[in-house]
DNA sequence: CTTGGAGTGTCAACAAGGCTGACGTAATGT
DNA sequence: ACATTACGTCAGCCTTGTTGACACTCCAAG
């Protein structure tokens, strides 16, 4: 705190990517970014009257089949009453299908329909074609950059989601 | 569309970076990496019955002492009626001064006070800290990507936002 | 000079999607 | 038997997005 402007060439060292401008230029472009990165989707959405709160639900139905309720709050990171809200919707739409859990019938296991599936290869469609034009403009070497910076960024939870679900995926 | 698996080796190119998996995987990373980049500021603000938005307006107003209030709307995207109330309450709890125009006397020129710089900083400090780690963590090449594939992730007209602000900046 | 339109900002009301708290039910574990 | 866990739901709140309606200011054409 009150760092003021961090210390260039206090080290050998070149310090200059650490500069307090250069981190502002980095926190301006994960808000624009963010907003390019959803734009896309988003646009899909709104013509359903859904949100942006569904898509998520989808995406990580669609990531991880069978996933319960639980799990999926945890990666989500929002509360029951705000992820049951939109499942009720995408159940009731005939997009995702809940069905009561075998060993313990507490859970309920939850799998995208095949309505569910066009929907999300709808949205994931789109959000890829920016995202490989983005990737492909940049390159390889910044791709990998790109990456290890936000997987430094994530809470250590988070992390721990993200690896998760690498591995299960390839 | 439907493309199915990115093909790998069409070229001779290695272009595994950017087949289907990756590319989800890129996904995946901005929606984790970004709640990370909130969460340290969203917790000063929850204390002070501020949200997200406030601090998007305080970053800019600070960022361009003197924007007018539908630069700002250029800049956030979001409708001016959104921002107003925003900024009605900044103002209210003296952190903005709102100025009308010397030349054109609509519009209202932005600018922090003493306690909304102090704000400022506070906020900024919180998000830069967890930059900096993150940035120091990856490297300076890492980060040059991460800036890089952002950039090409913007839509244009934030790609023309983002570049205005990083050359009045420095 | 007046007047009409364009630009800028404000107020009101509504919706989406977060949140907390409380409670019910069924299944599980001790 | 009893506490705990997993899930669903109702009620109510807040932030932050939206549209609609309106007021003030400026400028240019008549």
């Amino acid at each position: 705190m009150a760092d003021g402007r961090t210390p260039a060439g206090i080290s050998g060292e070149s310090l200059l990517f650490l500069t307090d401008e250069q981190l502002r230029q980095g926190s301006e472009a994960m808000f624009f970014a963010y907003r390019g990165f959803t734009a896309d989707p988003d646009r899909i959405l709104m013509d359903l009257a859904y949100g942006r709160a569904h898509h998520r639900a989808i995406h990580f139905i669609n990531r991880a089949p069978g996933t319960t309720v639980n799990n999926l709050l945890n990666i989500l990171g929002v509360t029951k009453q705000s992820l049951n809200r939109v499942l009720r919707t995408l159940i009731a739409d005939g997009l995702v299908e809940s069905r009561v859990g075998r060993n313990d019938k507490r859970e309920r296991h939850l799998h995208l329909t095949e309505a569910g599936h066009a929907l999300e290869q709808q949205l994931s469609d789109a959000q890829r074609a920016r995202l490989r034009a983005a990737f492909r403009d940049a390159g390889p070497e910044a791709v990998a950059g790109f990456r290890k910076v936000l997987e430094a960024m994530m809470d250590p939870e988070m992390r721990a989601s993200y690896a998760r679900l690498r591995e299960t995926g390839g």
